[in-house]
DNA sequence: CCGGTGTATTGCATCGTTGTAAATCGTGTG
DNA sequence: CACACGATTTACAACGATGCAATACACCGG
């Protein structure tokens, strides 16, 4: 056979009408035990497949949801990935991956166009979207959002307490003895990030334990890749007074800073502390390994499956739901952690 | 408007016809600049997008593309895909990322299943797939496979010269001196995979160079992450003789090898010299930096996204393609590049 | 004024599936 | 033995888009 069967050649092959066989593939219950078997057996002969886009136009369903994020080369991304991956599997949907950039316009297109077309939800993580454009989103698609809280009570969110971790990283370094703190990857002004959220955080630390403000100490970089950290860290190094530890906002970047410090010929945790986020794999191989912010991203890829699935079945539910799961510093190598 | 609008609807909204709409749409050429302007301004007008499902349904093409490979949270696989994204990107096409985790199981189902349904090929990376499997494939759906040649002839296929690549690697080694190398990841039987291959390649440089060949030096791993190298080199470290050198099979072993050393207190390139395979972008900026072959990754995505292309326009085309792509070592800090 | 040529537009059928509602069957009851 | 009722099966239409083929229109030369 050349082209693909039907369910109307299934029918033929098993004798029966393709409504029926459309019953049987859809487990309903008033099908015989005897036209049952003779319709499983017909599938199993002609090798036939259910045609989705048959489907989808139908019943308006795929049992698929897509994963938007911003570039899978950052390996929070990944991994986060793998785990909702996972989640979705336990309750048989299956994930299409979508890599955004973490450019506006394809962050709406994943919101609106053909991206989420094959798909009965999505789970975005956005960089660059505004309130507004959640606001005005089509609202026929249901939408997870991760990462920081975007557009609290109109779509439902799950995320780290992003202030409370960097007080806390901030305070392990404080409690260490450091004062002069820069945060690679830090900003005070502009929308509020997951920058804006950690920043805060760190200068609340700061706050409590009486140490001074110094804008200077936090440096914006471009991207959250090894690159800038390393980057951003040289130039941190050549600073008088040096900084006596690194409060960077991923591990990519303190990974970068690590190589930074390495080649300016010093020794993360004796001479200058380095803190990262995410607790990605390579923070625990690293030389020197990595203290970070461990967010428990198996919770927050099952939740936000499971709020997603939720949204997906029942449309017209109460109001957006707010997430959050857990997080913890795990302390390594890179303050002080003995091998 | 509670649901999306149809086809219908924007034609009723023109005062056209569905199929003048649908002529537009599609950039059929006659169509006067009339009513080409009124139907552009009653999509604008209603924010209409097509429904994929439909154009499927009646056309078959979806213009997108399938990438399917074991592992995101592999470096070189999630670095491949944001290549294969931004090949596809350039001819038109999105793409839609899929992992099978390795199993033979989920590589078929890639091929066959649901995941295969809305695309118009796929572009697959397998680890467990019989060149039985591919044989008896359903050829309706057009097919490039990437890494080793598992089907010559059979199926298109983008790959690096493996054999080679180990080669060049091990001559490196070699040259500066090292007789005990250990291949971490290496396989001397089993199927032929990536890992045979490039353990042919490392043998082949010993014979050259009359160093006689120890099976003992060849080790297994179970995956291909950090982890698994750290432990094998642990291993490899209490062995006497001790290697003098690791030829680690990609650069999450070859890290992971890294870190190994430095909990034994020994020096890369030092005590110990430790080469990888992929150059992913942490082998740039580990301490100390990793030598590794370089496939040419850019390279790679684009063939297979054109060959892929090719054969989703012309199905019926000529015999399968086999492309080799370049590759480099890059030679860095872990063999003795000054930083 | 007619037939011819080419452009612009449209009606209809169809892709594969499933919801709705109706038809058919079998069995037990009065 | 007719009838009711549930179980099983089916006919038909519809989801949204577009290929095909037919129609409508404009303009030309003879």
């Amino acid at each position: 056979m050349a082209t693909r069967p039907r369910i109307k050649d299934v029918a033929e092959y098993a004798g029966v009408s393709p409504k029926t066989v459309s019953n049987v593939i859809n487990d309903f219950e008033h099908v015989s035990e005897h036209t049952r078997a003779a319709v499983r057996e017909a599938i199993e002969a002609l090798g036939y497949r259910v045609n989705l886009a048959g489907r989808q136009l139908r019943q308006g369903r795929t049992g698929m949801i897509t994963l938007a994020v911003p570039e899978l080369d950052v390996a929070y991304f990944s991994e986060l990935a793998k785990h909702v991956m996972a989640a979705a599997d336990r309750r048989g949907r299956t994930v299409l991956l979508h890599q955004t950039g973490g450019v506006r316009e394809r962050e709406l297109s994943a919101l609106h166009g053909f991206d989420a077309q094959f798909t009965d939800g999505i789970i975005l993580s956005p960089l660059s979207l505004t309130p507004r454009d959640l606001a005005t989103r089509d609202t026929r698609l249901p939408v997870v959002l991760l990462g920081e809280r975007q557009a609290p009570g109109a779509v439902d969110h799950v995320g780290i307490d992003n202030v409370a971790a960097a007080r806390e990283a901030t305070e392990h370094l404080l409690a260490r003895g450091r004062r002069t703190i820069a945060v690679v990857g830090g900003a005070v002004r502009g929308r509020q990030g997951t920058d804006r959220l950690r920043t805060k955080g760190y200068q609340s630390a700061l706050r409590a334990a009486h140490v001074p403000f110094t804008p200077d100490l936090i440096v914006p970089v471009e991207h959250y890749h090894w690159q800038d950290g390393a980057r951003a860290a040289a130039a941190l190094l050549e600073r008088q007074p040096r900084p006596d530890a690194l409060l960077c906002l991923n591990d990519h970047l303190a990974l970068g800073a690590l190589r930074a410090l390495h080649e300016a010929g010093l020794r993360a945790s004796h001479d200058l502390d380095v803190v990262g986020f995410d607790d990605i794999e390579a923070s625990r191989f690293s030389v020197p390994s990595l203290t970070t912010i461990a967010p428990d991203k198996e919770a927050i890829a099952d939740s936000a499956v499971s709020l997603l699935i939720d949204r997906i079945d029942r449309p017209d539910s109460e109001d957006a739901i707010d997430r959050l799961v857990g997080h913890r510093l795990a302390v390594r190598e890179s303050t002080g952690e003995r091998p």
